[in-house]
DNA sequence: TAGCTTCCATAGATTTTGTCTATGGATATT
DNA sequence: AATATCCATAGACAAAATCTATGGAAGCTA
């Protein structure tokens, strides 16, 4: 049974009679008789009664047109709900950063995603790199905050940001003093760094030893709460990322910018190549954007 | 769109891939691959991400998704359902029948019908047969049970039973003696008679006038019931239908048969004709000539 | 009652649509 | 790098939906 004969059925049982829902329907009459024929020779009862003068239900008939009618409805009303609800931004999506990423960005980035989309489901993960990527190529994830290079065939990567990394020092220290530092100040730092498992921590310390910068690691971190806890304690100098600093009220820091040709990271989106973006993605990715752009100028 | 297209689309969706589903659903893989592309294009969004291995729900697939399940568990549901229905019975059937049937006939033969069909709606009216007539020649009463002759075009007859009618008269009157009436008994008699409104009481009227019984008639009463009274007070004697005395249980009156070539009516049921008979009214038919056969014999 | 109109069903022609086989290109898998 | 898998396209074929033309039955009108 087909859709259009549960119209023409429909038809026939308003209007009454064949040839006027034929007209209604913009068919030929026998088009319209042989359809209702073919229903009623699948469901082997007879829908109407031929009277000569228009058709009538049949018990049968009568027993059907509500169920014709509702889904007739529903197939109408598929095509204005759905892009109604794809455009409403109903619907999950999934999200994964990195830790040195999440706390600094998701929340700024969020917030402009609701405000877009309230009704949005989200589902938000903190997980290293190859976790991530693993889980954007296979589907769970539909969205990866991280930092390039990235190399999957099946991921797809976008640059949304550049972040400049910064000196983290405690008060105290006498690097303060100059305001600006150059690669030159650092040689004779003791310095507490992050753990290599952050793409971060290999991206200072390969930073660092392309400039020939082999400063006195005394420590390995794995979060940069803990890095920052250390600093403030004059155990050590470090090198954090721009959007820590807008976020540490403690007086006992302070953030010092590189001179020239400081160290930076990419801040990219992964998603999976070939997979479409939908609306809720794009605009995280737009708010994510425009939220960096906001706080890194 | 068609109900076959939303049908590959959630065969897609569940198999995870175009040629799967294609084996699953029993056709090849390019009519999934079309078709799909048709709905596609229709609804002006992508539903599938093609993969390369396989094929993933774009967003707006997700959300086509329930709906497209939804439909096509109505549809499945369509057949076994509405036969389910109308075998149960439900629906409704308005019957109508003349005031000299009503009283003695329905009540037996809507017990057998809603013995059979509980869930039935029944719409039971009372009038005289010009009436009933007009309401199942143009739809309103699915049945009218009444007596022959009836002619009308859109006017099918069923006689369903032959009932004799029988005299009644007081218990003091000296016909009781008899036992059998014979029609010159009558000739003597004071009559009290059912208005000719009704057309038992013509063809009483037409029955006696044809065997030249002139009985002084001295009431129309448009009520068997009141009709009866009159009898037991003496009144006179009156011709009622075998029924009647069925019902009766005062003792002021008795009941006596004619001794042969007595009056008798037809029963019959009047149906629109050219409308198909449903199970409700099939089973109320049924119903009234068993219920008739077992009190007429 | 005769004639006209309306209405539905049937038959045959035509077009549209659904489906198939064969094939090619792109993407994983070994 | 070779192989296998997967989807898209093209062309052929078959099924179906639809159309026009026509016939028969039933109401309406004079």
């Amino acid at each position: 049974m087909d859709i259009q004969q549960l119209r023409y059925f429909v038809g026939v049982a308003e209007a009454g009679s064949i040839s006027r829902a034929a007209v209604r329907l913009g068919v030929s009459q026998p088009t319209v008789s042989q359809q209702i024929q073919r229903i009623e020779e699948h469901l082997g009862v007879l829908l109407f009664d031929r009277l000569g003068r228009g058709v009538s239900l049949t018990e049968s008939g009568d027993a059907l047109l509500p169920r014709a009618r509702d889904i007739l409805e529903r197939m109408r009303g598929i095509e204005s709900e759905l892009l109604a609800e794809v455009g409403a931004g109903r619907g999950r999506l999934s999200i994964g950063a990195i830790p040195t990423m999440a706390p600094y960005m998701l929340p700024g980035a969020i917030a402009g995603l609701r405000r877009a989309y309230p009704e949005c489901e989200l589902d938000i993960r903190e997980d290293l790199t190859e976790r991530l990527i693993e889980r954007v190529a296979d589907g769970t994830l539909d969205i990866g905050v991280m930092s390039t290079p990235v190399d999957h065939p099946l991921i797809e990567m976008r640059v949304v940001a550049r972040e400049r990394l910064v000196v983290v020092a405690s008060s105290k220290s006498p690097l303060c003093d100059a305001g600006v530092i150059s690669l030159a100040d650092l040689r004779t730092e003791a310095a507490v760094t992050l753990h290599e498992m952050h793409c971060l921590g290999r991206q200072i310390s390969e930073f660092c030893s392309s400039r020939r910068v082999a400063g006195i690691v005394s420590c390995r971190m794995t979060q940069i709460g803990t890095l920052l806890e250390f600093v403030r304690m004059g155990l050590g100098v470090s090198i954090v990322p721009e959007l820590v600093s807008r976020r540490d009220g403690s007086k006992g820091r302070r953030y010092l910018p590189f001179n020239r040709g400081g160290p930076s990271r990419e801040i990219a989106v992964a998603t999976r190549k070939g997979r479409s973006i939908g609306r809720l993605a794009s605009a995280f990715i737009d708010g994510l954007r425009s939220h960096l752009k906001a706080e890194l100028g």
